[in-house]
DNA sequence: ATAATTGTTTATTTAAATAAAAAACTATTG
DNA sequence: CAATAGTTTTTTATTTAAATAAACAATTAT
């Protein structure tokens, strides 16, 4: 089989249903109406009708269409489980090389790892010549690929690259309206770091997810399709890092918290400059952590 | 056949040159030296010595590799034409979509435009996964892919996002000791416009190439993977639309020639302060050019 | 008539098949 | 036992053919 035909079986499966809602003997719809029913096209639609037509299910002749029989379970075309999207396979992928620290400089294995994260080869394959763009992977000379890596310059780099689009984020934040509802917006954050400051002994790992919440709203002042494609990337990256770095976890979160607290304090001022230096402290201290996440990783 | 043999027929070629290098009754040296030798792997080296044995070229047996005859022209395999690589397909894909206004929602059609191009359908499925990370393309819900295209918002977002990556870079910049060798770059740099200055009206198109190679130089300052890979593409981005905007297009480079000119002394002066002003003006400057050269082509 | 519907053909995307190449492993020879 | 050859396995690039979409032509019903 080329392409597989999921979008048949589920067109087959609606149609039994369609045909369920109706009393034998009544007539179906046209073909037309049908495809736009069920979102396929009418050569699927068609295609579904010769199956329910040869299951004795309808009696099918030019425009004549009417339901013989109820369908049953039986009738029923099992369902073949889906693979994995581009979005699920971005996470499991970045998740793979956070977390087992894959080396810099390993060749990635097309066929194996679209088996280990159950997605078609060409799908990896695409979703590589993505990250290409990104240099964290890199097409061989003669084929295949390699995983640039996760190396300490590559930590600096993105840490800079994300420092430089955040600050100017803050610049266009800081000038905005006092009924804007970024300040809305931020006052909800406000209030649940607080809560998770109440809270830090026993919830600090909920702070991973809040501050990837917490930057990227922040970059959404800076509203352009480039930023918002690296942010994905760049939040990733930090979000998985801080979650598998343990060492220190409950106190260096609890001084994260302080910092954006601090953070939106700054922005909150109206002066960029007291808004860009309490950044700068913030983004400094994620990029130190970053930097001994790592360090930890390399030599454990 | 599957991949090309082109790597098998270069070799075989390549190992009659090798053949010819030596007298009749002469023996070769090991598959592995020869593979070595020729840059590819012992599969294709034993290939190619079946080959030119059973052109009697040469006796072979086990260890046992003599020439038997001088290799002629008649011997060699011609040569199929390769496919354009992912770099070449780059250019001329973007050119397309610059020189010919492809117009934005364009649905891209792979089979075809792979023959335009001249390259494997896949290559550019991969080619396009690239690109849909600068959001220039879109995967559609049901296969295939659209150009997002060359609308005036993508235009005011890739200017918006280059003059952040070069403002800080500049920032960088100033800083610089006066014996670092981006002085000398610049210094060369300013040199090659004086000179375009003073023949500025018989050769202003190559003004567009030195526009490529300043803004280049620049953002080395800021050493950063991610911003190399950008700048590579806004790069192209610019470069096409001031080559095909023909209007005006000799004091447009007039002025940006001093511009730019203003611009190195901006940088030279060490004050980031005035060589921000000299730079917002000239990247403000090339945005107007830039939707304006985007406006003429839509209306004409 | 003509709008709606079906029948048929063509085009396009993409999963799977396949051949080329690389790499790994084993056996042999000097 | 180190170098070399023989063999097998793995992996990738390209081709192919199935699945789907879309276009076009013919037919039917109002």
């Amino acid at each position: 089989m080329a392409r597989t035909d999921v979008r048949f079986r589920a067109a087959f499966n609606s149609l039994l249903d369609i045909c369920n809602t109706r009393k034998v003997g009544d007539s179906l719809p046209s073909e037309v109406a049908l495809a736009d029913e069920l979102g396929v096209s009418r050569t699927v639609v068609r295609a579904a009708l010769q199956g329910v037509h040869d299951k004795a299910i309808i009696r099918w002749d030019g425009r004549d269409k009417a339901v013989l029989r109820r369908a049953t379970r039986a009738d029923r075309l099992s369902k073949r489980e889906e693979l994995a999207s581009i979005e699920e396979l971005e996470v499991s992928f970045l998740e793979w090389v956070l977390r087992f620290d894959v080396p810099p400089e390993t060749v990635l294995n097309i066929t194996q790892l679209s088996k280990q994260f159950s997605v078609a080869p060409h799908t990896l394959q695409e979703f590589l010549a993505g990250l290409a763009r990104f240099g964290l992977v890199e097409r061989r000379e003669r084929g295949g690929w390699i995983l640039r890596g996760f190396t300490r310059d590559f930590a600096v780099e993105l840490s800079d690259f994300r420092s430089v689009l955040e600050l100017h984020a803050i610049k266009q934040l800081v000038r905005r309206p006092k009924d804007d509802p970024i300040w809305e917006a931020l006052k909800t954050l406000e209030q649940q770091h607080l809560d998770l400051l109440a809270r830090i002994d026993t919830n600090f790992q909920d702070f991973s997810r809040l501050d990837e919440a917490f930057h990227t709203t922040i970059n959404t002042a800076f509203s352009n399709r480039f930023v918002f494609e690296f942010q994905r990337v760049i939040s990733l990256i930090f979000h998985y890092h801080f979650q598998w770095n343990k060492s220190d976890e409950r106190q260096r979160n609890e001084d994260a918290i302080k910092e954006h607290l601090a953070y939106i304090d700054g922005l909150r001022s109206g002066d960029p400059k007291i808004a860009e230096r309490a950044a700068l402290s913030h983004l400094e201290t994620s990029k130190l952590t970053l930097l001994r996440s790592l360090k930890d990783h390399n030599f454990s």
